[in-house]
DNA sequence: TCTTCTATATATAAATG
DNA sequence: TCATTTATATATAGAAG
């Protein structure tokens, strides 16, 4: 339903949505859009840092997705809002798991320390019992 | 350094960077921006393929990166170009590991299946040697 | 491949329902 | 809390080097 962009049919009524009297004054080169420059650093009225993190999630998994599709490449992406809501996104014909499975392939670092330390430390424990049987079997 | 945008300061040799002269045309309600409309689909000359890919990564981890600083958000990301070279954003204050435990927490979904089934089947397998050598001991 | 340049398309901050 | 509107700020497609 687009606006018609020029002045309109009738006596306007709506004079809202006045525009910036004063220049933008030029903060540092951040980021951001919209009607004032924004700063990038916490946004500290919780209302507004709701309203944002809503709208730029969605912006953020738009654009994951059409780099997906527009560029053949894999990406997996994961939010938790401030107040712990889970939003992801993962490219079509993959999954999270293999992306990561990759990621770690590819980087190096292990990403889940925890669990798969505890599991490799068991398995450390059990072969060392097993060498120290096969001595006392001879 | 921005340019004037007005005419200029002598006999322009310079012409390229043409306007449209024929109206965008609508597609659909895809994404993208620049000087045309683009659909969201595979692109397919791998040259502006990869141009794009590399524009829209940064485009996105710098995005990533805004948010989780505007709205306090924790934030993962993970990308593959189609050549398979990894970029990978990570909220500051945690990790990508922690950030994936909460995702599994949180989901229900369990990311390395794989990885965990292979640990657990190899402990299963020195134990049962273990067993094994236990019952010859004897 | 990377950078710069710019016209255009989008994203989004604010204001308002 | 979410949807709409609109002015602005950014992102980026395409062209060129």
């Amino acid at each position: 339903i687009p606006q018609s962009h020029h002045a309109g049919t009738g006596p306007q009524s709506a004079r809202r949505n006045q525009p910036f009297l004063t220049p933008p004054e030029e903060e540092e080169g951040g980021g951001g859009m919209g009607r004032g420059k924004i700063e990038i650093k916490r946004i500290e009225n919780q209302s507004n840092r709701q309203v944002t993190f809503s709208k730029r999630k969605n912006g953020i998994l738009k654009k994951a997705k059409e780099i997906s599709v527009l560029c053949d490449a894999e990406v997996g992406v994961v939010v938790f809002s401030s107040a712990g809501k889970l939003y992801d996104f993962c490219s079509p014909r993959t999954s999270l798991s293999r992306i990561l499975e990759k990621y770690q392939t590819n980087s190096g670092k292990i990403l889940w320390d925890e669990k798969h330390k505890s599991l490799s430390a068991e398995i450390d424990r059990i072969k060392k019992e097993n060498d120290n049987m096969q001595i006392e079997l001879r």
